[in-house]
DNA sequence: CAAATAGTGTCTTTTAGACACTATTCG
DNA sequence: CGAATAGTGTCTAAAAGACACTATTTG
């Protein structure tokens, strides 16, 4: 047992609890960018849980959407720490808020008490506890590195045109992009499948994939 | 008190220790981009202490600079937590990394066990507790704050010439830059206060502010 | 055939980089 | 005067944006 300059253990001073909320982020089919609510007593909130003894942050984010969403395999990514003093009223209570996008058919939201709600929506800048400022920053983090790559997140699942690539950065940008600009800075980081869309009106286009 | 579901009240369970630690960056005159390193019993290290109850972070931040460096009036940016378990061996410690930056007049090294190291030295890759990770995330921050801006850390403290602004962001960057690109960027934002720089050889140049 | 979409080419505007030239000061 | 630095102009290359045109499919 660790002991410093005047005898005592860690143990012997306070310490916070420590929390994780994650703002969940995807885009379902036809609709815009929006981030996951769940509800408790008080109401909407993000996702969350208390962390356990000697758990990664990683591992507490990943439990608490298993259980509050029935989503596994994601890679959460750290944002920023809320620090507060009596930001919570059960006590002195850090949390550490994450940013995480999931396709949107992985969430499992028939028999929980979540939903999702459109990023801009008015509702979200309400929320208690400075979920809504984790929603900006979780936007802002999933703008920026879709601004340059194809789909860091991996939101679609299988080969995709260019058009149906543009649309979903349409989704996490909040707004239409060029077509032509949008090919250029994307086809060179794409590989075509040599397979072709079919069904709908138009001319076949190509199937890509990436990495 | 608050309890939940089974009457137990946040203290019963487990709750770790937090600390913070600072990658705090200058630069001497004529000098590279350094970073402030405090010696303790293990060796050399960055400055941190535990976070004290009910404190911010940024206070945590601010109390371990006074005391280690004689600093003050930073404004500490969080960049991650590190939360291995087993990281540190007095136990449960979460760790919130920092980072800041000061004008080298500002820091106080003469009766401290503190000195300024630059950030390229290899010593720095040895360091333990993922302290070497924290000065690459922190001198990335502080390179990307300056990408675009004057002297978003005021690391000059009174006006300067162009060639003054750039050689801090040759020292920022650690590679030179292009006289006539970095005049182009940099002269919309900047003030002329109307005074010319005097004593070396050459033409005067215009002093500059800005805000 | 009309509407919709894919694929490609080209022109213009903007920006970044390179370089050249003149101006002013110190030693 | 010569070296060093400031200030400005200009040419070129690269990137971004706008637009036009052809090709291929559905209904």
């Amino acid at each position: 047992m660790y002991r410093d300059s005047s005898g005592k253990t860690l143990e012997d001073y306070p310490r916070p609890s420590v929390a994780v909320d994650t703002a969940v982020l995807t885009v379902p089919p036809d609709e815009a960018l929006s981030v996951l609510l769940v509800h408790n007593k008080e109401g909407w909130r993000l996702p969350g849980t208390f962390l356990h003894e000697n758990e990664r942050l990683a591992d507490a984010v990943l439990r608490s959407l298993r259980q509050k969403a029935g989503v596994t395999g994601l890679a959460p990514r750290q944002l920023k720490v809320f620090d507060e003093p009596g930001r919570d009223d059960r006590g002195w209570v850090l949390s550490v808020a994450h940013v995480d996008a999931v396709p949107a058919s992985r969430l499992d939201l028939t028999e929980s008490d979540a939903r999702l709600v459109p990023v801009d929506a008015d509702e979200l800048r309400g929320l208690p506890y400075g979920h809504g400022e984790i929603i900006e920053a979780a936007v802002a983090a999933l703008r920026a590195s879709y601004e340059e790559h194809p789909d860091p997140a991996r939101l679609l699942q299988r080969p995709f045109t260019l058009r149906e690539l543009r649309k979903l950065h349409e989704a996490v940008a909040g707004q239409p992009l060029a077509r032509d600009t949008f090919r250029r800075l994307m086809e060179p980081q794409l590989s075509a499948t040599g397979q072709m869309s079919t069904g709908r009106v138009g001319k076949p286009a190509r199937l890509f994939w990436h990495e």
